[in-house]
DNA sequence: TAGTGGTCTAGACCACTAC
DNA sequence: TAGTGGTCTAGACCACTAC
C-alpha cells in the first residue's frame, strides 16, 4: 500500500525538461531540440516526449510551431500562479517572494448549518470539522480562509481534531488521514467589501474590496468533501495566472 | 488556404461523447462503455478514444476510475464556466440562460500610452486601436471592456476600424483580418470600486465592488497581440469556473 | 525539400477494482 | 479473476515551415 512505486516516465520527462527551462539549460526563447532528438537522448518514445511536451505546453511554459519547432516561452517562468497551484496558498505566497506563515484561529466540531449540509450534501444536523486559518506573506496577514467538512471522513473526529495542524495543506491532510483525492473543484469568484471581521484579521487600515473564493471540492466518487471559503487581499498579492489555448 | 479540412478523428470522437452526455444518452453519474467498447464502436483506436476522454476529464465531464470504468459528472454539466471559455463574454452570458447584447461604445486610433508601449512591446508614440464595448444580460449591462491593440496588426489600420463590429469576439476578428492566433494569455483578477465612468455605464445604482480583469494576449511568436481590461459585475454574472486535477 | 510538429494505429504490459 | 483504465512503444503518414 504505501510502497514507493516508480514516477511514470512522461512525468519524469516532463521533470527533467522543465528543469531544463527553468535552470536556463535550454535559454528564453530558444528552440528545443526536435522531439526525435529528445526521445532519442533520453531514450523513450517520441509518444513519451508529446506527451511531457504537452502538459508543459499546456502550463504555457513552451510554444510549439507545426513545421518549426518547440520554444520555450520567456515570459511565463516568473508567473507564479498556474491555474493548478492557484489554491495551495503557501506556495503562492512563496513563489511571489514572501516567507509564508500559517496560523490556525480556530477550529471546531459542530452540527452543520444548513447550507453546509446542501454544499456537503451530509443530513442536517450532522457534525462538521470547521477550520479558521490565516496566512501571511513576510508577516502580514494577506488570506483568511474558513474551511469545512464531514466529521465523517475520520474514523474518530474528536482525535482527528487535535491532529490538524495548520501547516500542513488540507490536500494532504485529506489524503493522509482520510485517503480522499480531490479530484475537481467549482469556483465562484466575487468581489466584496471585507466585514468586520476581515477588516480586522487582515489588518485593514481602509475597507478597500476584497476578492472572495467560494470554493467545493469532490472527490473522485463525485462527494463533495470540502468547502472553503477564502478572503483574499489582492493588493498585497495579485492573483495572476495563465490561460493557455492548446 | 482557406479550404475546409476535416477535423481530427479524436476531436470528432470528443465532440460524439460529449453530445451522448450532454443529451443524456449516458445518463448522469452513469458508466461510459469501455475504451476498447468505444473505440470498436467508432471504429478508431483505443489511444484516439483516450485521447478524446483525457480532454473531457479535464473539463471535468468525466470522472476515470482505475480498474473501474469512467463515470458521468452530472454536477459538472449546468457549470457554463469552463476556464478557457471564461473570456468570451458573450457565451458566457447565453450559457447562464440570458439574452446576450454586445454594444460598441467607442472605437479610436490613437498613439499608445506608456503602458499600452511598455505591455504591447511596441514603441512609445506607434498607434493602437482601442475599443469600449458593452455587454448586457437580458438589457442588463454587466461588462465593460476596453481592449487595445497594435494598429501596426492591419495593413490599412484606418480601413479596419470602420470594418470591426462590435459583435464579432475579438478573437475571431484578430484571426480572420490579421491572421493571428491567440497562444496565451497572463490574466490578473482584482477587486475594485467602480469609478464613475463604470458606475454610469453598468448602470449601477450603488457602488458594490467590482472584478476587474486585465488580460494580455500573446499569439504563437510569443508577441502581444491584444491588452484587455474588464469589468465584471458579479452580482448578476457570477464568475464560476471548473478546477480539476488531472 | 529536408526537417519539424500533428495525428493515428496496433499491440503490449501493468495497476487496480468489483465481483 | 475478469475486466477496467494507465503507461509505453514502434511505426506510419500527414501538414506545415524555414531554407
Amino acid at each position: 500500500m504505501l510502497v514507493e512505486r516508480p514516477q511514470p516516465i512522461a512525468r519524469q520527462v516532463t521533470k527533467i525538461i522543465s528543469e531544463r527551462i527553468r535552470g536556463q539549460d535550454y535559454s528564453p526563447g530558444e528552440r528545443l531540440p526536435s522531439e526525435s532528438d529528445l526521445a532519442e537522448e533520453l531514450g523513450v518514445s517520441r509518444a513519451t516526449v508529446r506527451s511531457a511536451l504537452g502538459k508543459l505546453a499546456a502550463e504555457g511554459l513552451v510554444l510549439r510551431k507545426q513545421g518549426d519547432g518547440t520554444y520555450v516561452n520567456q515570459h511565463i517562468i516568473d508567473v507564479p500562479t498556474r491555474m493548478g497551484a492557484m489554491w495551495d496558498f503557501v506556495r503562492l505566497i512563496e513563489n511571489i517572494g514572501y516567507a509564508a506563515a500559517t496560523q490556525m484561529l480556530e477550529s471546531d466540531i459542530r452540527p452543520a448549518t444548513a447550507q453546509e449540509s446542501a454544499l456537503l450534501r451530509i443530513t442536517t444536523g450532522s457534525n462538521v470539522i470547521t477550520l479558521k486559518r490565516r496566512f501571511s506573506a513576510d508577516g502580514k496577514p494577506v488570506i483568511l480562509v474558513n474551511d469545512s467538512f464531514p466529521a465523517s471522513l475520520f474514523d474518530d473526529p474528536t482525535k482527528a481534531l487535535e491532529q490538524i495542524e495548520g501547516e500542513l495543506p488540507l490536500r494532504e491532510l485529506l489524503w493522509q488521514k482520510c485517503r480522499q483525492a480531490i479530484a475537481y473543484a467549482i469556483i465562484n469568484i466575487k468581489a466584496v467589501l471585507p466585514g468586520e471581521d476581515a477588516i480586522q484579521l487582515l489588518e485593514r487600515d481602509d475597507s478597500a474590496p476584497l476578492l472572495k473564493l467560494e470554493q467545493v471540492f469532490y472527490n473522485n466518487d463525485n462527494l463533495p468533501i470540502l468547502y472553503s471559503v477564502s478572503c483574499y487581499d489582492d493588493k498585497t498579492l495579485g492573483l495572476r495566472l495563465v490561460q493557455t489555448w492548446v
